[in-house]
DNA sequence: CTGAAAGCGCTAACAC
DNA sequence: GTGTTAGCGCTTTCAG
């Protein structure tokens, strides 16, 4: 078992109230003493156990970072940017992977709760307020990542995603383009309206129709799986003279799915279809891949959204008077348009 | 502040003990109490703190992951398999990365000891001996993942990196290759002097001399950039008729950075240089990349990894024997063979 | 079946 | 400058 402050106390002959001002820095602490209890301390590999500190503190110095799927190569750089600002901080991270199921994440809330967490910052599986609502009913700081949630005092860290869609439907009709489709995901997310908002703003502003069969979103898997679907989809429907010229996708894995789509049927790209994807996953970096993308700020994003969960922390929910924390994404020109 | 036990003893009016029997099942405790109590706890939205239980009870149910770099394709996975595995069993998990850090990972080890943590699931930054017996010198229960540390009682869970290296050279040399390159890490780290070892098995099983300036080993970063300046070495050395015909990977972000520089020479893959990674990242598969590798089941390692721990922290270290705890790779043939 | 009380390891009044 | 003590929220003997 490990040394408890009453193991040092015996020791050093002195009461444990003064091993610990000793080992806390206390400032009325006979020098020689401090320095003998200390010594032992050490010696004895002594580990304070935060634990019962917590107990009394009511201060845990742990956070939550709850996500639907670190697997999704979006997740792990904003993790990074949370881990290592906390760590900075001196604050550890729990992992909680909801794989998108709101029963999982209400567990999960509630275990990080109970486990007395200091705050949550969390990606949603759901961003329905009453739900919301109902899972924080536990006057606990949280900072949303990259979902916009309204509700007093919580801040949410995003991206601008109307602006970031908006700069690469602009890019394409630039270029020519005039038939651009959308391929978005979840279709009631703050994300994906924002980002089609962008891509409506963008067509308007050109004056070019928006036309809904151009619009389509993926029903069951998020990722590779999803866009190559989709882009089945849109090869049933058009005849290929009608395809769209351009699509915008509503990140990076969807386009990746809808380029393979296009691969298997020998529509080159970006010669016959142009495309832009979304978050620049580092994989579209790739020499392979280079696809042009909507750049968002991962690891910042994780950074910014610890550093304002500590803030509230220390200084109340209303420290941030920010409802919605936005990070400017960057059109990233590579190979695919 | 949260409902406490005292609380809803106030409102039941019974002593907290018998709130404390009724909430945790106890057999004796009168059904009616009971069950006044438990729709009390839940009237009252009761979570129980369970730090205030650990700190008795001495078990936390956490367990820390401390793992490089989340950033790397690799550890997602397993970290998912870890998580949900934990989750099964009721158990939260701290993310750590250390970035190849030893002084984070000290650091890391430290906080998560003093947060009393169960145990300690682990790819250290360094394999040192000493170095990591003065690092778990808390008598702590530690799995070590992708990494064999021959320590007592401490058990590893790794792929069969001989093996799964022997099988990527045999089946190279199958399809007539004579001069094979090995492109290394870490040049001390277990895993890749296993996966060199499968290298010079297989060369040697074929009567195909080991030539030492055909091994290569990165120096300062183990990704892409690695791989991608380690290939521009070899292509210093060697004239165009000398290059490898082959070369094989210690992973497939290695793999990536050296395809990369590749095709800025304008070498064709597979017909100049045929590339073999390993670990099997989502990105390999991708229409665009299609890396022939050697795969890993991360997501089970991650698994096994979780319950082999749990497994010890129930029935102490001992009850795994095997010190070593061995999954199978597989070859996955794509197009850069 | 229920209550009283000790104690997990630590902090912080309050005395002296 | 140091010791005593109460208490954080909970579990668990021990009595009754």
């Amino acid at each position: 078992m490990g040394t408890t402050l009453k193991d040092i106390a015996k020791k050093a002959e002195v009461s444990y109230a003064t091993v610990s001002r000793a080992l806390n820095n206390h400032p009325d602490v006979n020098k020689n003493t401090k320095e003998k209890i200390i010594k032992l301390a050490n010696d004895m590999n002594y580990q304070p156990n935060t634990i019962a500190r917590s107990l009394k503190s009511k201060k845990t110095n742990t956070i939550g970072l709850v996500i639907p799927d670190i697997t999704n190569p979006f997740y792990p750089q904003v993790a990074r940017g949370v881990e290592e600002a906390a760590a900075v901080s001196n604050y550890n991270v729990f992992l909680c992977n909801t794989n998108w199921n709101p029963e999982r994440e209400k567990h999960y809330v509630k275990a990080l709760i109970q486990k007395q967490v200091d705050g949550l910052i969390m990606t949603p599986s759901s961003e329905n307020i009453n739900y919301l609502k109902e899972l924080l009913d536990f006057n606990i700081e949280v900072v949303f990542l990259s979902s916009y949630i309204p509700i007093n005092n919580y801040t949410s860290i995003v991206t601008d995603n109307t602006r970031g869609m908006e700069k690469a439907v602009d890019y394409l009709i630039k270029k020519g383009h005039k038939k651009i489709a959308y391929a978005g995901s979840h279709i009631e997310r703050y994300a994906n309206k924002e980002r089609l908002n962008g891509y409506k703003k963008s067509l308007m502003k050109h004056n070019i129709n928006i036309d809904n069969k151009y619009i389509k979103s993926v029903k069951n898997f998020y990722d590779q799986r999803g866009g190559y679907k989709l882009m089945y989809e849109f090869l049933q429907e058009f005849k290929k003279t009608e395809l769209p010229s351009a699509i915008v996708c509503y990140n990076d894995l969807l386009a990746l799915g809808i380029i393979q789509a296009l691969k298997e049927n020998n529509i080159r790209i970006p010669e016959d279809i142009a495309i832009i994807g979304f978050d620049d996953i580092s994989f579209s970096s790739l020499s392979e891949v280079q696809l042009t993308t909507v750049s968002q700020s991962k690891y910042e994003m994780g950074k910014v959204a610890l550093k304002t969960l500590l803030n509230k922390l220390e200084n109340g929910s209303r420290s941030t008077k920010e409802n919605k924390i936005v990070l400017s994404p960057k059109l990233k020109i590579r190979k695919t348009t």
